[in-house]
DNA sequence: AAGCTGAACAACCGCGCGTAG
DNA sequence: GCTACGCGCGGTTGTTCAGCT
């Protein structure tokens, strides 16, 4: 048995609101408030909408203070930075920022702030794979690559074309995904330990973008483990040596020379200063970045975990080759 | 000018949670 | 402790409109 419907849904209207019907329910809210009850208050206004979309339309439109549109360069920093810490909790989300609704934040999320955030990753990638020759003999190679041997290049395209670097990496027998716009970072290892509260907003959420994070313990975890306000996840690489990579970059330009965080893509700005650590380089026009990868067997681990069957394999690399087709 | 496509936004739906009885 | 109910939340769908072919 399903659950008892909230209203007579033969008898509510749905779709837009009207003008009448927004004077009304602000008219009478401004009066007489909700009453602590939305179920019963279209039948007092006499509207025939369902408690929950009048309750909807006055927290979304009609409430005072309310700003549509328009959002600013802080707000954008501060959704993703709420979004890379919690998640999609829009509503605490919301809360940081006055006069905008999680519907608000919501949508702005999905339809522009996440494509400003990765699709530019897509499209420079896809970009950078045509311009290095054919992108799909290219993934061919890093399939075959990773089926028959042991060495594994990973190919990644950086901010305004500028950063596109290779790594080289040994490992042990395991399979690699060559889905080449994966950026791996490690979750820390106390990332299973988190409250149940905040479930596994980074790997749930950013690893639909092919992003995985590590979290830095330090920040957001206190002695008596109830508070996680500053909780952030953090771009951090092993603090051993020998767990450093040595990254080859092409046609980097000085900013990214002088800079390691444009290895991130685009992604730099949601970790703040001093959650990037300082990278080196050589002579050779290579970056060593080991701050910022990480340890390479534990993507390895982690990228089987999530990514185990042939199919996917194949799901993703009929993709790269429509996205190869269309790119010719 | 017409049709198509995608972006932007509004609204709906279903589920989980808290709470009163 | 159980149940029913209302609220709030997040995901999804629907609608509108502008730009492109």
């Amino acid at each position: 048995m399903g659950r008892a419907p909230c209203c007579d849904k033969a008898n509510v209207k749905k779709g837009p609101w009207s003008p009448e019907e927004d004077a009304k329910l602000k008219s009478y809210i401004e009066k007489h408030g909700t009453g602590g009850n939305w179920i019963a208050l279209p039948q007092k206004i006499g509207l025939k909408r369902c408690g929950k979309s009048c309750r909807l339309r006055w927290l979304n439109y009609l409430r005072p203070n309310i700003k549509h549109g328009g959002f600013s360069e802080e707000e954008d920093r501060i959704i993703c930075s709420l979004y890379v810490s919690i998640g999609s909790r829009w509503s605490i989300i919301a809360a940081q920022l006055p006069g905008r609704t999680d519907n608000d934040i919501k949508n702005y999320w999905n339809t522009r702030l996440k494509k400003k955030l990765f699709g530019k990753q897509r499209k420079d990638q896809q970009q950078a794979i045509t311009r290095r020759g054919n992108g799909l003999k290219q993934m061919q190679q890093m399939k075959r690559s990773s089926e028959n041997n042991n060495t594994t290049t990973i190919t990644h395209m950086g901010e305004n074309n500028s950063a596109i670097f290779s790594l080289n990496q040994s490992h042990n027998n395991n399979i690699l995904p060559y889905w080449p716009q994966q950026q791996h970072l490690p979750l820390a290892s106390h990332y299973n330990n988190l409250p149940p509260s905040f479930g596994k907003p980074i790997e749930n959420d950013l690893s639909k973008f092919g992003v995985q994070f590590m979290d830095q313990e330090s920040v957001y975890s206190n002695n008596n483990g109830n508070e996680y306000g500053n909780f952030l996840p953090v771009i951090q690489g092993q603090s051993s040596n020998s767990n450093s990579q040595m990254v080859e970059v092409e046609n980097y330009n000085m900013a990214t020379y002088e800079d390691p965080r444009r290895v991130l893509c685009g992604l730099e700005f949601l970790y703040g200063d001093h959650q990037i650590m300082s990278g080196n380089n050589d002579q050779m026009g290579s970056l060593q970045v080991s701050s910022c990868l990480p340890n390479y067997e534990e993507i390895l681990l982690q990228d089987l975990s999530t990514t185990t069957t042939t199919q996917e394999y194949e799901a993703k690399f009929d993709d790269l080759r429509i996205l190869d087709n269309n790119a010719l």
